[in-house]
DNA sequence: CTGCAGGGGTAAA
DNA sequence: TTTACCCCTGCA
């Protein structure tokens, strides 16, 4: 663990509000001189952009460069996925210049498991609180600047930790979920290191799913955002049932579009990309639903919006 | 002030 | 296919 700095400079598709407030991570804090913290792995990382440098310092295990060109997706070309998916039509045209600055993290999958497991009909707030708690109470210290942070728990960590204690800590009904899939993990029931390797999707997906409170979406979201990086799948939750049909199916009663039907258009229109795309029309969706005026300011046709509420 | 719906779903019936 | 679920917030 070393103290390191680095700036980057002229970097294509990277606003730090896009990539920590899209909804696919919850650990990074703003600050009030509006850098953000935040801790991956056992890193500590404070970033900060300037015009067109990134100011990033922190305590890193490995080298500096390397670690957040890996965490951050850096090698992949943004540009060009959003070139494409700008092509689609209008509705992707608008959504990917909203989070233009985007990027998909390599999230530890560890982590991303029992973050998204703790997600089900859960709100970001709680969320956020519920993870900064589980960290502080059976993750590692590690100080930094005076100011103490903690690392995610391991399974090793968590191997003893009741069911009653997750329950205090405000989990609710997903506390048996935390216990027993972090036992299936120590078991070897669930290899993760295996399924890191693993070329199939769809062998991925069935392990999860075999999981303790993964289902459909959280599996989809656990391989779109953590290290896995399965860029084509397409996790379906509220607001992207929402924003679909608001844009392509425009059914009055949305709650009784089926799962498949969206998973179809998906496919048919963003085929490879269907993740990206996923991830624009959330963000754009979830910030910016209830302006209509923003709609009318970039040229959108009232018609094509069926507004809730 | 009390009551109730609903939230980045899942598991069980 | 439907329903309960822990806890918190917003709103009637």
């Amino acid at each position: 663990m070393q103290e390191q700095k680095m700036i980057l400079q002229n970097v294509d598709s990277f606003e730090l509000k896009d990539i920590f407030e899209c909804g696919q991570c919850f650990r990074w804090k703003q600050q009030e001189n509006g850098s953000y913290i935040g801790v991956f792995g056992k890193n500590i990382v404070n970033i900060k952009k300037e015009k067109e440098n990134i100011f990033i310092e922190g305590l890193c295990e490995k080298q500096i460069k390397q670690t957040i060109e890996e965490y951050f997706d850096l090698k992949r070309d943004y540009r060009k996925i959003k070139e494409r998916l700008s092509k689609i039509d209008k509705n992707m045209e608008i959504s990917v210049k909203y989070g233009q600055g985007i990027r998909i993290l390599n999230q530890d999958l560890w982590e991303t498991i029992i973050s998204f497991i703790i997600s089900a009909n859960n709100n970001i707030p709680r969320i956020k609180g519920i993870i900064e708690r589980l960290c502080q109470k059976y993750g590692e210290k590690i100080l930094w600047k005076n100011e103490i942070y903690y690392t995610f728990p391991t399974p090793e960590q968590l191997k003893d930790v009741t069911i009653q204690e997750y329950r205090n800590l405000g989990l609710g009904f997903r506390d048996k979920r935390i216990y027993e899939t972090t036992q299936m993990v120590l078991k070897g029931q669930v290899d993760l290191n295996q399924m890191q390797n693993n070329p199939n999707t769809n062998e991925i997906r069935e392990q999860l799913l075999n999981l303790s409170g993964v289902g459909p979406k959280v599996a989809d979201c656990i391989l779109l955002f953590s290290t896995l990086k399965r860029l084509q799948v397409f996790p379906i939750d509220v607001w992207v049932r929402r924003v679909m049909n608001d844009l392509y199916i425009k059914q009055p009663q949305e709650e009784k579009i089926s799962k498949k039907q969206i998973e179809k258009i998906a496919q048919e229109k963003f085929g490879d990309l269907a993740g990206l795309a996923q991830q624009y029309l959330f963000y754009w969706r979830r910030e910016k639903w209830e302006s209509e005026s923003y709609m009318e300011s970039q040229g959108v046709e009232k018609a094509n919006f069926a507004f809730h509420k």
